[in-house]
DNA sequence: TCAGCATATATCAACCCGATATATGTAATT
DNA sequence: AATTACATATATCGGGTTGATATATGCTGA
């Protein structure tokens, strides 16, 4: 999806500006499956106002620059309905922590000790934040979106939990029964 | 994680052409977790080779470009081990699947239903595939992203599968417990 | 007092993706 | 027999994106 259409997104929950949009991609629902830099939001912004998808409201504000506030227009309503109704592209995901754990046998036990409790933590700290989440009052959409996102995190912290300590007892012990052939080397 | 150590991380397992480390990221088992298009490789082997971390042996073949062969170096395989010794940057996802379902309610329903019916059938999909990899053979970090994966794979199916049906229900029936103000317009 | 953080916009080099070009063999379809 | 589609194999390039940096100011806690 590019970043023109996730701008009409968040504007379709209400106005905001380009830092409260970058805000929305961080701290926001969008921050679990989307993400947007400013060097990408802002060009955005001003191809939509050109296009006439946004309107932008310059807000003078005391001892601070320029506020330029984004709103939706109609046009742009629809420009988002048309992006959503495409058959949406498989997902991207890029984990260092996959790539690392991968490679756990080339690393420090202690290291992959902590790799796993920072991970563990991480999954934690993300599923608190998100069950302060009032799920009465939002759309349907959205909490099947959180329903979901919910269940991906709180399983992987199962998991891990569940098999961190035999895994890091079989690392220390150097590995008889997985001899490296060139016949698993791809593998799936 | 940049491409030259994920070229790195393909060939600690064996050597192999650019073509081959593509596939690597389309059919192996990186395929989940990350990814790396030919525009990015090919400049990345060219850089590692010119670097002295992987060795090029070019080979010729009848009828067919020359296939180059690329090898890890030991001083490639440093290299490798000290990227992954870094603490990992957080992971980075993108889903459309994700983005459009937070906006179902702009959608028909009958296109919402194809949309989770097509997720099933990836997450299904996946499963399988992943089910056909023979565990015993390989290393324990390898087991642990193998497990961890379909985890994430399966419960994300299951939860679909149980809420579908009373979710595309719910849409049916144009919210009247869902009012839609300012107060939880960027909500985790 | 002073570092660090938040607000707010903007730019830019480095990097990367997706499409395309080139060349050929094999398999399936018509 | 002809044609289409797919697989092998490398390479380039326009355009989009990231992550860092610049600029300017206020607030807050050590």
């Amino acid at each position: 999806m590019d970043v023109r259409t996730l701008c009409l997104g968040v504007l379709y929950q209400g106005e905001a500006s380009g830092y409260e949009i970058k805000k929305a991609f961080e701290e926001g629902a969008f921050s679990h499956f989307q993400d947007a830099s400013f060097g990408s939001i802002y060009p955005a912004l001003g191809r939509l106002s050109s296009e006439g998808l946004v309107d932008c409201t310059q807000m003078a504000q005391e001892k601070r620059p320029d506020k330029k506030v984004y709103k939706l227009t109609d046009k742009g309503n629809d420009a988002l309905i048309t992006s959503i109704l495409v058959p949406p592209s498989p997902d991207k995901y890029a984990s260092d922590f996959f790539f690392v754990l991968y490679f756990a046998e080339l690393l420090p036990i202690p290291q992959v000790a902590l790799l796993l409790d920072q991970r563990i933590t991480f999954y934690k700290n993300t599923i608190e934040r998100m069950s302060e989440c009032d799920l009465s009052t939002i759309p349907e959409g959205r909490q099947l979106c959180h329903g979901l996102g919910m269940t991906v995190y709180q399983s992987s912290l199962d998991y891990l939990e569940k098999h961190k300590d035999s895994f890091l007892n079989k690392l220390k012990i150097p590995s008889q029964n997985t001899p490296f052939t060139n016949s698993n080397r791809h593998a799936s």
